[in-house]
DNA sequence: TATCAATAGTTAGCAAAACAATTATTATCT
DNA sequence: AGATAATAATTGTTTTGCTAACTATTGATA
């Protein structure tokens, strides 16, 4: 994009953007709900990231999920409850929780990991993997532009 | 996107757009505050779509901009106590209101535009059009599949 | 060692998103 | 014309994002 004139167009990219990625979380939040699983996409998100990297940090997981410490405070808070997590104790550090999944927790997982397969593919059908390294390639671009500031 | 081999690796793609939307929200919510302007970023995009096509009922707004009901009418009411805009009865449907920009909401506008013309440059900067149309196209592809639902 | 800074996590408040339910008005349809 | 359906907007509830302020613990420094 050196070329201004073109920004002038360009004004839709970041509505297009805004507009796909919460029309993916709304559909995927429908899926959870028809098929009676009783949590909401983030929580799903930090579920995922538990079951790949399990015992972390709440620091830790909010920059692995690109959530904030409050944000990640209250989804574990949510999950604790609802008996899918625990906030276990660092001995080695008492100012930091080790955020480790139940037995409930890893079968939810278990549960959940098909349909969410089956959304990316709804999601992604028809796009070949050109177009999915292009968009992944122009995303991180855009995210590292914004970073640099 | 017909191998299923590869949606295992596409785990990360939802993950990238929705990291982009945030991070754009955040720098765009940061240029508004650091030159003084008292809105957010969606307030914004309510008033840019009000300076295309002004006197709007809010449905039409809310589909102009992604949003539901219930938020546009929080939205509107926040603007409208700000002085940007204004509900005007609309006598040919009592239940409607035109949602129209004040003099001070346009001169917002006026006001705000370069800041957000030059965050766009930088957003995109180092992206070629190809990269760009391929982008808004993979983004629309997306968004078509899942209203196919 | 005593002080000060940095870190992990929590709490509170406002804005926004999704959903459901409600009110008021208009349109439809026997 | 009168009952019913559809539409525009509002209100309430839960969850998340962001900021700022706060507690508790650890690290660094003089």
């Amino acid at each position: 994009m050196n070329n201004d004139a073109l920004l002038d167009v360009e004004y839709m990219t970041g509505f297009l953007i805004e507009r796909s990625s919460k029309r993916m979380k709304q559909v995927c939040q429908q899926i959870l709900k028809e098929n009676g699983f009783n949590i909401t996409v983030d929580q799903w998100v930090v579920l995922q990231e538990l079951n790949n990297n399990n015992g972390q940090g709440q620091i830790a997981l909010a920059n692995s999920t690109f959530k904030d410490a409050p944000t990640i405070t209250r989804i574990i808070d949510l999950l604790s409850q609802k008996g899918y997590l625990e906030r276990v104790n660092n001995p080695e550090d008492r100012r930091r929780f080790k955020i480790c999944l139940t037995q409930e927790g890893s079968h939810l997982i278990q549960e959940v990991s098909p349909h969410i397969f089956a959304f990316r593919k709804k999601a992604y059908e028809g796009l070949n993997q050109d177009q999915m390294d292009n968009l992944k390639e122009a995303l991180n671009h855009i995210f590292d532009n914004l970073n640099a500031i």
